[in-house]
DNA sequence: TGTGGCGCAAAAGTCTGACTTTTTGAGCAC
DNA sequence: GTGCTCAAAAAGTCAGACTTTTGCGCCACA
């Protein structure tokens, strides 16, 4: 559907990509691209490009007479939005779903309080329409809908926080969002309160009160986790 | 003094990369690979090598036919910690610096709250190494050495969070605090206030109070704030 | 038996040239 | 003016040769 005759390059650096970041090859492992090459049967050439798009990323080090060695986890580029897809499509899933969790539960709050400084008025407008949409899907098991709505509520806010570094997250949100509504188990209808939060996210935006828009998105925030540690508890249970 | 026989790889990506970010070809500017290979005197695989790894920053995009079109800043991976040291090398630096200042802002107070938490003995000695470090070098133009244990406390506390994302930050939090002390205006001894407040910091961390290692973390951060409006006001002043 | 240096070979790095594929835009026919 | 065809432009791919760095084994020497 999406791609597969997308070139060479982009084919195995999709596959050997996410082979690296599920831990195929272990950290420490020792690659040869000559090897690659033939294991993916393209040429040098691809596959060095290859390699070095991954180097770029982090995820290993190419070195002269020893091979291409893959890095340890600390040294990846976790913000890189292609890892961030690799992983999220791998096995620690969960593991990675909770901390981008976490940083949105720090980000957000503090962009809600600058969006509603610097919100223009048609950004004011989408926002309560996203509101409304929200509230519009929350009942009847309009999951695909609400999500649709709720995706783009959180990138105005990122948007509009007027921050290029916010605003850059705001893919890594829906891939969140995306991610808690498809894969883990969501038969029921949105949580209510949270439906009634964003509504008052975007009054408080609308008004310019950037404490309470802050407090609310933190509240928001709070429940996202808690939400987390009911379907997937953290590896540390009391 | 870092490198300047790091292979022709490197190179070339060091000299394209901030030319790109510096807005030297400007957004929708195409280059051609081939002239690219010429005026920077490779082979055409190397210079392809380079395009790709700036295609996977998403500073460019190739196209048959077309070329390599310089994409606009909305696109760029902003979190790549090269694409971030070329920015502050550049002429954006203090759009960048305000930038990354806010995200500090909005990260660090969370991290400092989780890190209460799960700090480990070892982190919570070296944090208090760290603040008394500060204390002592606070006074004097020792600012070179204050600047060293204010960096080490900060990462600490990212990696204490035990989140990655945050820990991650580690890097960009060093960058502007050496940014701030080398760059900017900067001939008087730190603010009094802020090393108190690392010293509670690390004395909340170690008594496990994250509310208020959250609290006083906040106090820092918008003390930072406070200091660069000052030393650079924003865009739009009143 | 331990240590230091010499040299080999392995692997990445670089270069070149030929060929393929996609895509755009110009020119032509209708 | 609209639509089709086709040629050229630029990236994409491949194959092979050569260079450079560097880890490691081997050997001489202490």
């Amino acid at each position: 559907m999406t791609a597969q005759a997308r070139g060479l390059h982009a084919r195995v650096l999709d596959s050997l990509g996410p082979a690296i970041t599920a831990g195929e090859y272990p950290p420490g492992s020792v690659l040869r691209t000559d090897e690659l090459a033939q294991r993916f049967e393209v040429s040098r050439s691809v596959m060095r490009e290859v390699v070095r798009v991954l180097e770029s990323m982090h995820l290993v080090a190419s070195r002269r007479r020893v091979g291409v060695t893959v890095l340890p986890t600390e040294e990846w580029n976790v913000y890189d939005p292609q890892v961030i897809r690799w992983r999220l499509a791998g096995a620690d899933r969960p593991r990675q779903l909770r901390s981008l969790t976490v940083l949105r539960s720090a980000v957000e709050p503090v962009a809600a309080g600058l969006a509603a400084r610097n919100a223009s008025a048609e950004q004011c407008a989408a926002l309560t329409e996203c509101a409304l949409g929200m509230v519009a899907t929350s009942r009847g098991r309009q999951l695909e809908g609400y999500l649709v709505h709720d995706i783009a509520f959180h990138r105005i806010v990122l948007d509009a926080s007027g921050n290029e570094m916010f605003a850059r997250l705001g893919d890594v949100v829906a891939e969140v969002l995306a991610g808690r509504t498809h894969h883990d188990v969501m038969f029921e209808d949105p949580d209510p309160a949270a439906v009634t939060l964003h509504v008052r996210v975007a009054e408080a935006v609308r008004e310019g009160d950037a404490a309470r828009a802050e407090a609310l998105t933190r509240e928001i925030a709070e429940g996202a986790l808690r939400e987390l540690d009911i379907l997937a508890p953290p590896p540390a249970t009391g």
